[in-house]
DNA sequence: CGAATAGAGTTGTATATACAACTAATTGAT
DNA sequence: ATCAATTAGTTGTATATACAACTCTATTCG
């Protein structure tokens, strides 16, 4: 049998279209366009104000507590920080503690609105019960 | 009152746990982490798994039929065949359909089992309700 | 005390992703 | 048939993310 007549058994027989990593990808995509166009006015990434909402209500947190919380890398925090202090929405104490400024506090306070308008457009499509099953996926896979 | 004294209602009230792209983040950075590391040793990552998975089903696509499927913008994708097409895994046709390549699918064969070694610990920590509340967040986004 | 170790954070490098602006090619309308 | 408009794809630019290797600090142990 020629190398051009070889058969692929896996190939043949798997299904890409169960692929866990695959979906979540998808619906990844999918949800933060909705949050991205709604954020993007005030001059904040999804990622830029999930960060921004933990140090807000820790009022003073290590980037290790946050890297722990969000599931993000260090390096990944690091560089996300840096473009929130060229905002000075945040600033660092000398014991390294990361604080909101009061410039950040007024911003996320403007933005937490269009964070609602994004969540209740989500919402509509997800329906109670996906968002259920949202958190279900999620507690699944922390505990 | 002066602007250190400053309520800021919002940030009070808003429950930043509930957010559903912070909650799609962290979900998807759990997964995908499954994912890279038993794919690693192939030297494919999690989204170009996902794309020769579609060339491969399909035999011969357009690109824009891969972004549809995937969820993915056109550059992303644009981006992604390159670095397929550098290491000899795809080819494009005169007319710019893709194909998956005789070594891509060699290839392909090799990575599906690590593929499915991660589909087993991924569905280990979501069980079977988590597996199908995933497809039914998916289904309410894409309808 | 002083060396070794561990932990937090940064930087180098690579992939992933999106948007905007562009090119090329095809299609549609008159 | 021609010109306009749409569509596919690429490239410039920016953020997001991870891993590896590094620095710096703090802690522990001999």
């Amino acid at each position: 049998m020629s190398a051009k007549n070889m058969v692929f058994p896996n190939i043949e027989s798997c299904n890409p279209r169960l692929c866990i990593s695959g979906r979540i990808s998808r619906i990844q995509r999918i949800v933060s366009e909705i949050f991205r166009h709604e954020l993007k006015p005030y001059g904040l990434s999804n990622s830029q104000l999930s960060i921004l909402f933990v140090v807000a209500k820790r009022e003073a947190v290590m980037q290790k507590e946050i890297c722990d919380i969000l599931y993000l890398e260090k390096s990944s925090l690091s560089r996300n920080l840096t473009r929130l202090f060229s905002k000075n929405y945040i600033s660092k104490l000398d014991n390294g503690l990361v604080q909101l400024t009061q410039k950040g506090k007024v911003h996320l306070e403007t933005v937490i609105p269009a964070w609602n308008r994004a969540m209740v457009t989500a919402r509509e499509k997800l329906g109670n019960e996906g968002e259920d099953a949202l958190q279900l996926v999620l507690n699944n896979l922390v505990n």
